[in-house]
DNA sequence: ACTCTCACGCAACTGTCTTCGCGTTAGACT
DNA sequence: AGTCTAACGCGAAGACAGTTGCGTGAGAGT
């Protein structure tokens, strides 16, 4: 009836060998993994046709036939299931550049972010980061784990082109910030390729004021 | 605010109203403004106290003493008290000088703007911001009333300071977001001086930059 | 002062979210 | 293969948000 039993019982169905997350649990393995996916991808299809609303957990689990109870258990609230999609996505969705040329490397990866944002998941998603801010006992663990890997692709990408004064924590200031806030009021121009460029003019402006002022 | 007042009234006979004194309705005289105030300063209350959560509507109904129907009669959400609130209060809280001395009068703002958004209805704040910008009938007609009175106030600014190149949503994207992201990761400084003047030597890299660049 | 009618209080109602106890299933481990 | 137990399914109970119809009181207009 529901996927869930169906993967269960259908043996060709078993999932390929990919090591969910969930690290740290006692029992990490198949039905858990199975369940989990099943639950996010639901969240990810009903986040894509409702629009920008962040799902209700019992929608949640008639669609991914996993029963609402176990949502509860797992994530407690459905802005912990926003942050989860969240943190297994970010990577491949917004990937971060290296190639040593920084002004493309910024621009690439500014276009696609904004592209993301725009994306009907992108202000479900500020919305759930903001609500786990409040709740610190969702926020105060998926946060970092979700920011720090970035800070670490970004440090590399600033080596790779030179860039001697900006820290990560500038391309969370000066990219990330406008357009998650851009996103919210609507006040990003149409143009995303002229609003890319804009605001990495805004980080060059900063590198090279900071190179002639001093640190 | 405005839709809901409007629909309680004659369809034909709505006027665009100011949010916040909510002139020009039908009836703005005394017991609809003490219900309003009433329930504003109920708002205001269960944010400071219960931390940064959105309050609940039957909680501002029981706090303010106005009957919750009345309530979900005129703001039909609690996001929508909360920007009511911030529509009231933002331009008090965050006042934007324009002494003539650029970098004086950013710095003061952006101090601030840090302060206030450490302040527990800081947070409630932006959640409110982004379930609004979610339901289109919320955030379309209070997102531009809350922004433009500041745009307007961050040109004068500006021209006062001899800035050429800079526009008020430059003051957005290098000030009010980062500042408002940076509060929702925890990310600030503990410092808020030092945080200040680092965005603020931004904004001055940017304009440097545009002069020498050309627009 | 009188009338009109908008806004509010009231209370019952509906629908949905959320929790809980218990039995069952399926990974993990020996 | 066998045992153990965490995780899940299930249904029912509870709590809560949100809605609606109706009567009343208080501003507004004359």
């Amino acid at each position: 009836m529901t996927d869930v039993e169906r993967a269960d019982r259908d043996p060709a169905a078993s999932t390929d060998a990919s090591p969910v997350q969930a690290v740290g649990t006692t029992r990490p393995g198949g039905r858990t993994a199975r369940t989990r996916l099943a639950v996010l991808a639901a969240v990810r299809e009903l986040i894509a046709e409702t629009g920008e609303a962040v799902p209700s957990i019992p929608a949640v689990a008639e669609r991914s036939g996993v029963h609402a109870a176990t949502i509860y258990r797992r994530w407690r609230t459905p802005e912990a299931l926003v942050i989860d999609v969240a943190l297994a996505d970010v990577n491949e969705r917004s990937p971060i550049p290296a190639t040593g040329d920084l002004r493309a490397d910024l621009t690439a990866y500014t276009t696609q972010l904004i592209g993301d944002a725009a994306r009907p998941g992108g202000l479900a998603f500020l919305h759930a980061l903001t609500a786990a801010a409040g709740t610190p006992e969702v926020g105060a663990a998926a946060l970092p784990s979700l920011v720090e890997p970035r800070m670490e692709h970004f440090q590399r990408m600033l080596d790779a082109g030179g860039a001697t004064e900006l820290t990560p924590m500038d391309m969370l200031s000066l990219l990330i910030a406008p357009v998650s806030l851009g996103t919210m009021l609507g006040s990003l121009p149409d143009d995303a390729d002229a609003a890319a460029a804009h605001l990495v003019d805004n980080v060059i402006a900063v590198e090279e004021y900071r190179r002639r002022h001093g640190n």
